[in-house]
DNA sequence: CCGTCCCGCCATTCG
DNA sequence: CGAATGGCGGGACGG
């Protein structure tokens, strides 16, 4: 039941760690004495010292709540075992113990979700670190990637106020809409794209790197975005209102907003943050350290629940990457509330983007719209190049040639059929996962905005019941055109696989179906960035409802067998299964 | 070997 | 100037 008790004991550090490091700097040593007095008896007792006073019913149920949590249980399980039968002296603190992940957790289950706007919800760090028993600098972590939601802000030194969730809502709004005037979803898509390419142009001919992002009008550089309510009430200066950490947090956040298929690599967004891009491999060091943050932001927005570790696994491996989780439909940029200045802002920056849309794609489909924009140019010009490659007969830029199609077996599309009867009759007792499936292509969003640089491809979550983790399928939407049995059209279907980290403890089941990759005889069109191509085309020009539907459905383990064996037998010779 | 990411030095910024 | 913040990356840990 509540493992609280459980949840505490693995958290007292009887020693120091195994590693002696060096002796902690600052007065550890005494607060480690206090903490462990506190924490051996009493759950988590916040005492909180002077002002503030956090500990609330609601703050209690919610930690309950979350120590019941299945994930948090298993989570804190694992890190729990050992240490158990009194063998006295060195108990080894596994690392894990000391993760921000875990840290962040203890922070939060401290707060309620909702705080009660009237109640002082003041937040003291010393308190914090103290009771927390952790050093004051990963305090800071934490709170920065909160302050960068909005979900505290802070007050003065050393002071904070929690907010909770109770600004999520604008808060993912506004980044989403930050995150669609700096076009990254563009960006990912190019960057993906790219790799993608590289990956295929195995005669090294390294293209320049000119980066279509070069010029980008303005909006260089992205600084702290802030709510009309939370806005910096810091009596202190305020000043810094960008710092790495912050900023880097909310475009990471962004950077799932503004996705189709909610789910961000890690080296995809690390390159987005860096910013000036990955000007050739030099920038090694830099990488490497991007990486690191966004790992530490990852973690605390993983105990927010925003997001989920998984892996995504294409043709070159598997790499690392995290889905969201959070909340999918929030006030779309609400331009009631705000401040003046706010809302003057807000109204610039979003008609500037409409303005840019309309511009540029003022009539659907056709291609010209094409010569304005840069990046535009330049991607098509990319496109176009490769087509080149790949059919060896130059097409025009854009126009969708049919003849790609053609090379998806019928099978692949009865399939399909199959799989989305079986979707409909089970979407009923689907589970979960529903919310998330409405993600909602948006007036000046990806969907309508970039045709040819959206993903097509529409993640199909398999929650598995028994097995090891969910599957995640990408399907391309147009698999499941409203009556794909009664006309068998040629479809087409991308397929990579997603594995979700394994919470149970068995080897993650990983499904990769590498859709009519470079697998048996070289046709043309194997290279999945054709293969991704053709989608986009045609997504384009059809609405995502289906998509949603198909989202929420779970449940299809049989189906997705059978999927996997047919595929195995007659179509993708490359299909592995671990 | 490699993906993670703890840890704490030390540069900045604050008060 | 001392304290509060937080950038940063070496290198440890775990698989």
């Amino acid at each position: 039941m509540f493992s609280n008790s459980n949840f505490e004991n693995c958290n007292v550090p009887q020693a120091m760690t195994k590693t002696p490091r060096k002796a902690s700097t600052q007065g550890t040593v005494l607060t480690e004495i206090q903490s462990n007095m506190g924490s051996l008896t009493t759950p988590t007792k916040g005492r909180e010292t002077g002002t503030g006073e956090p500990w609330t019913p609601t703050s209690n149920l919610k930690m309950l709540m979350s120590a019941a949590s299945p994930e948090i249980r298993n989570r804190e399980k694992e890190l729990c075992m050992d240490s158990e039968g009194g063998d006295e002296g060195e108990k080894q603190i596994s690392r894990k113990e000391k993760s921000l992940g875990l840290l962040c957790h203890k922070f939060l289950a401290r707060y309620p979700d909702y705080p009660n706007p009237a109640l002082n919800n003041d937040i003291s760090l010393d308190d914090v670190a103290t009771e927390l028993n952790v050093e004051r600098r990963r305090i800071y972590d934490i709170m920065n990637v909160l302050e960068s939601l909005h979900m505290v802000s802070r007050l003065a030194k050393n002071r904070y106020t929690w907010h909770g969730r109770a600004n999520l809502p604008q808060t993912l709004a506004k980044l989403r809409q930050v995150g669609e005037e700096h076009r990254y979803g563009q960006q990912m898509q190019q960057i993906r794209q790219r790799s993608l390419e590289r990956e295929f142009d195995s005669d090294g001919e390294e293209k320049e790197n000119e980066e279509v992002e070069g010029g980008e009008q303005g909006q260089k550089e992205m600084f702290f975005v802030e709510l009309p309510g939370v806005e910096f009430k810091a009596a202190s200066v305020n000043s810094r209102k960008d710092k790495s950490l912050r900023v880097m947090s909310q475009k990471f956040v962004m950077l799932f907003l503004v996705s189709t298929p909610r789910v961000v690599s890690l080296d995809v967004a690390a390159r987005i943050l860096i910013g000036e891009d990955q000007v050739a491999d030099q920038d090694k060091s830099k990488f490497k350290t991007k990486v690191r943050r966004l790992y530490d932001i990852a973690n605390v927005l993983r105990s927010l629940k925003l997001i989920e570790k998984v892996h995504v696994t294409e043709e070159k491996g598997r790499k690392p990457a995290f889905e969201w989780t959070g909340p999918e439909d929030f006030p779309n940029v609400k331009e009631t509330t705000a401040t003046t200045a706010t809302a003057k802002r807000k109204l610039e920056s979003r008609t500037s983007v409409d303005n840019c849309a309309k511009n540029l794609f003022s009539s659907p489909g056709s291609k010209r719209s094409f010569t304005r924009h840069p990046s535009l140019i330049k991607l098509a010009k990319s496109i176009q190049e490769d087509r080149r490659k790949i059919n060896s007969a130059p097409t025009s830029p854009v126009k969708s040639d049919s003849s790609s199609n053609e090379f998806f077996p019928t099978k692949m599309a009865q399939l399909a059929a199959i799989c989305k009867i079986q979707f409909d009759q089970q979407s009923n007792d689907t589970v979960h996962l529903t919310p998330r499936a409405q993600f909602t292509p948006q007036p000046t969003g990806a969907m309508s905005f970039h045709p040819a640089q959206c993903s097509p491809l529409i993640p199909m979550l398999l929650p598995q019941h028994q097995g090891g983790g969910p599957y995640a399928i990408y399907m391309h939407p147009s698999s499941f055109r409203p009556h794909p049995l009664t006309r068998p059209q040629p479809t087409s279907l991308a397929v990579r696989s997603m594995t979700f980290e394994d919470k149970t403890g068995r080897s993650p089941s990983d499904v990769t179906v590498q859709g009519h990759s470079s697998a048996t005889n070289k046709l043309p069109t194997s290279s999945p960035s054709a293969l991704k191509r053709v989608c986009s085309e045609r997504t384009s020009e059809e609405s995502p409802s289906e998509a949603k539907r198909f989202d929420s459905s779970t449940r299809v383990r049989p189906v997705l067998d059978m999927l996997l064996l047919l595929l195995r037998s007659s179509v993708v010779p490359t299909l592995t299964r671990m």
